[in-house]
DNA sequence: CCTACCGATCGGTAGG
DNA sequence: CCTACCGATCGGTAGG
């Protein structure tokens, strides 16, 4: 089962890169994570980095599925609706998996140069849609005028701080959670519940 | 001026350690930065973690000082003029001084299990303030019932990010950031400007 | 603040 | 997946 083994990996690997970061975590910190030796890891991959960009660009591909996913489903709905569902979409991908989330808000700086700069260019394409769908609901007049991209910004930041306290043995349910944050970031944009 | 040496040095290390971690730099990056052999360091500093732990110590002063100086302003004022205020006094804390309190926000818990223990608790304790004030506007009604520290957090986070993206040469000025952030802030609570 | 140096650990390779 | 090993770098010390 080597993709098994892969993803393995990058599980022990994302739950350390949370809790020490990319450039705290050794490659032999990983490998003790699966009772193996440090050396052993290279026979399933290529590099550290290549460890940190798996699990990057999966995390990245859950967010841009989800907010495809709430997109569709809230197709020609208002733009609180489609907030709503885009704000329950985040709050998902970031819990049902914490470390990997963790990674993808906090550590994919620490990639190469050149990853850095095409999953920032990805990252900024998902901002941009939470920055278009606050500026037309400001448009329309379903939110209160505000500089869109800077209340994208807003939003956003409040979400992915979820990833520095969210435990799942924590007293609160990843449904709890969105439907708070739902209700602080709509009236934080000047709506009322959709 | 060794005080003055000292503070370089913290001021060369902030930056670092906001653009590449605490662990992802090296006490000789820090050196590098003041134009020094990295073992000359050890004449200013007994050791690296000391370097981040005066950082994250100032800037909980300055954190805790700017509170202060805030409640004592508006003693007696709404919690929504409160709010305010408060906002506005850790927008200013984090603007002034962005790698400082870069390192204060992410690097902390690369502290040692006790210093971190330590901070964790005067962390908590300002976070505290936030649920008290949110917890207050709830009772008497001016701000949208809501869970008091899950919105303290929500606040505190959104505030927070601020240091991954801000630049004292960028397009918006710390004032105009702490405006918006103020007016997103107290509408996510459910109140109307104060 | 410098030179010279220390043991420990780093990411990674060779060759089974 | 293991043993054995590599050069580079790490935080830090000794002795000026």
């Amino acid at each position: 089962m080597v993709e098994t083994r892969r993803r393995q990996i990058e599980a022990v690997a994302s739950s350390l890169f949370r809790e020490q970061g990319y450039a705290g975590t050794s490659v032999r910190d990983i490998a003790r994570g699966l009772a193996i030796q440090g050396a052993s890891l290279y026979a399933h991959v290529a590099s550290k980095e290549d460890v940190l960009w798996a699990i990057v660009r999966r995390a990245a591909d859950q967010f841009e599925a989800a907010a495809d996913e709430a997109d569709r489903a809230t197709r020609g709905a208002t733009a609180p609706g489609r907030l709503e569902a885009l704000v329950q979409a985040h709050v998902g991908v970031l819990t049902i998996d914490v470390g990997q989330a963790s990674v993808f808000v906090r550590e994919w700086r620490s990639l190469s140069t050149e990853r850095r700069a095409r999953m920032g260019a990805r990252r900024d394409a998902y901002e941009g849609r939470w920055r278009a769908l606050i500026a037309d609901g400001s448009r329309t007049g379903a939110f209160a005028p505000a500089d869109a991209p800077l209340a994208a910004t807003y939003l956003l930041t409040a979400l992915n701080g979820i990833v520095t306290w969210y435990r799942p043995d924590g007293p609160l349910s990843p449904r709890a959670i969105a439907a708070e944050y739902v209700a602080l970031s709509l009236r934080a944009l000047g709506a009322g519940r959709p």
